[in-house]
DNA sequence: ATAGGGTTAG
């Protein structure tokens, strides 16, 4: 506080009045924040510059230099000599402008905290008496964005409201990407209702709901959105059509990808780097890889996302030599890679098996790349070992890491245990988990499983009935599929469908058939206490097996069949699955939680280690 | 001077 008021009155003494020569540093000042921009040694310079020429407390120039720069000094700097903590009433040049621009410089920032100056500022404006306008708020929202508390973005629309900016579209727009942003289902509600209640809307408030919708996984009705919005003759652009295929993707919808791609084409939408990559994306995560790495060939100038996302797209379909080859050329094309980039090229390696290839990239992280590993990099680490079969290795590893071990990288850990026989080892730490974090019902699930594969019935009825008096449930598996451009969604044992009789018929036929090939059920993971024969059936009533039984009555003999499935594939599912690709002569391309599975003649892309 | 968008371990 002293230091702050003998500073100021310092500057005071040294400002001249508007003397030529002043006149002069200012606009020699401004002309040079005008051209460089943000660059850390230009920014010293100037900072210099306005030192000598006791340009200290100079608003122009001072908002100038706070503006020019997303250096968060730069904008310290600015902001502690425009409104010096002392000061109670502003000087009578500092309006709306002033204030918006320091906002503004906040409101880019990355960090929270640095957002939540921004919104500081606005309360200091408030207090100065000094009225925001139009600008103002876009800026205020976009920080309250970043902050994403509920309860201060409430706050700042009652503002909008009394400021009478609420028929404002780029507030509106805004509004609704703020309330998107607050944690919660209680923040897209009051989008809705910002966005139902507007007197206006454009494209942007339609592409801000639905990109709400697809960030918050909301991927069905986003698209559902963008159907309505057609309906409403509003015209989506690149943007937009950015966020419904991301919504696509997550779907795994591909027929309606290829609409997508198609109405991109025929409206002439202009395909942005970041349109590519959301089709590739979308392609790779819709099943169709090749399709991806198609169009990531077809670009004119291509980014590290677009290149993560063809290595992570061959990642998730085991095709690992490829991914390989991918980031080599990459590093080869002079692109440095990323932290991401190297999450989707360590789990191309382990889903491929390519335990030794990976281990030289994790140590080329560092080595080469200056990139220090993150949790998330040692968590494929510990998948490449599991996937690799030394589980030993991988939960020595987990013990030696620089983190504390996460839930996911115990989970890793204990499936492996489940797959390779690691019974004992896989028990213990799933009874820590649930030690940990008793609220969490996968580790429970997981310590069941473990209890079946051991046939202790008992142990496994007792981990039953803690779920339930904990009031827990497992998560139901469920398959979806899209035929004729609609999604079908089957849950275990659905009876909801309209042509349920068919389809339970249909799955009897197919057990019929692959058992004449060979199929044996794997009655092990059946979690049920009964006798063989109930646990064939509770197998045969699995959400996959239906939705196959489904796509083999609906579409055309020798067509591929499709499935995106919530949960990891069960065994049974997988083993019978390799028997119908075989005795139906069909393609069968399931998406997993983790992974895709192309099932083909028998065999799986995923070599049965999932 | 203002708004909406792409890749991320299991």
């Amino acid at each position: 506080m002293i230091k702050s008021k003998l500073l100021s009155t310092t500057i005071t003494l040294q400002l001249p009045p508007n003397t030529p020569k002043t006149r002069l540093a200012e606009q020699t000042c401004l002309t040079l924040l005008q051209s460089y921009c943000n660059t850390f040694p230009k920014l010293t310079q100037i900072h210099a510059f306005i030192l000598k020429n006791g340009l200290q407390n100079n608003p122009l120039v001072l908002t100038k230099f706070a503006s020019s720069s997303s250096n968060i000094n730069a904008i310290h700097y600015a902001s502690s000599f425009l409104f010096p903590s002392h000061q109670t009433t502003p000087p009578s040049s500092y309006d709306a402008f002033l204030f918006n621009t320091v906002i503004r410089a906040y409101a880019q920032t990355q960090t929270h905290d640095s957002k939540s100056k921004a919104l500081e500022f606005y309360r200091t404006m408030l207090r100065y008496g000094v009225s925001p306008n139009k600008f103002t708020f876009p800026f205020v929202l976009k920080a309250c964005a970043g902050v994403a508390s509920l309860r201060l973005g409430k706050l700042v629309h009652g503002s909008v409201v009394k400021f009478a900016f609420e028929d404002d579209l780029h507030v509106v727009n805004t509004m609704i990407h703020m309330y998107c942003c607050c944690e919660g289902e209680e923040g897209v509600q009051f989008a809705e209702k910002v966005f139902d209640e507007s007197s206006k809307s454009d494209l942007v408030t339609w592409s801000a709901m639905i990109g709400g919708f697809v960030r918050l996984g909301r991927s069905a009705r986003a698209v559902g959105l963008f159907r309505e919005m057609q309906v409403m003759g509003v015209f989506p652009d690149e943007i937009t059509m950015v966020s419904v295929l991301s919504a696509c993707a997550d779907l795994g919808a591909l027929e309606l990808g290829k609409w997508l791609e198609s109405y991109i084409e025929r409206k002439n939408i202009p395909k942005s780097v970041e349109l590519c990559n959301a089709l590739i994306d979308m392609f790779a995560k819709c099943g169709d890889v090749d399709k991806a790495t198609k169009l990531f060939g077809q670009m004119e100038s291509r980014t590290i996302v677009s290149w993560t996302s063809v290595i992570a797209g061959f990642a998730m379909h085991g095709r690992g030599l490829e991914a390989v080859s991918l980031f080599d050329e990459m590093v080869e094309n002079g692109i440095t890679p990323d932290d991401v980039a190297f999450i989707g090229v360590l789990s191309a390696c382990s889903h491929s098996g390519l335990v030794d290839k990976g281990r030289t990239y994790f140590k080329s992280m560092e080595r080469n790349f200056n990139i220090v590993p993150k949790i998330e990099h040692y968590g494929c680490m510990v998948d490449l070992f599991c996937r690799g079969g030394f589980v030993k290795e991988a939960f020595e590893f987990v013990q030696k890491m620089p983190f504390e071990p996460n839930q996911i990288i115990w989970r890793t850990v204990i499936t492996a245990c489940h797959a390779t026989g690691e019974l004992k080892l896989g028990e213990s730490i799933s009874k820590e988990l649930i030690k940990n974090e008793p609220m969490h019902e996968s580790n429970y699930v997981l310590l069941s499983n473990i209890y079946a594969k051991l046939r202790q019935w008992e142990k496994k009825t007792k981990v039953r009935e803690i779920m339930d008096m904990r009031g827990m449930k497992k998560v139901p598996g469920s398959t979806m599929i899209e035929v004729n451009n609609e999604m079908h969604e089957f849950v275990a044992g659905d009876k909801s469908h309209d042509q349920y009789k068919e389809i339970y018929e249909m799955v009897d036929e197919m057990g019929r058939e692959i058992k004449r090939a060979g199929y044996v059920p794997t009655t092990s993971q059946v979690l049920l206490d009964i006798d063989d024969e109930d646990k064939e059936d509770a197998l045969y009533r699995h959400s996959e097996k239906l939705a196959i039984a489904f796509a083999l009555l609906n579409t055309p003999p020798g067509t591929s069949i499709r499935l995106v499935k919530n949960l990891r594939v069960c065994e049974d599912c997988h083993s019978a699955t390799k028997f119908i690709s075989q005795v139906y002569n069909r393609e069968i391309v399931v998406r997993d939680r983790n992974r895709f599975h192309h099932f083909k003649n028998g065999l799986c892309s995923c070599r049965d280690f999932w």
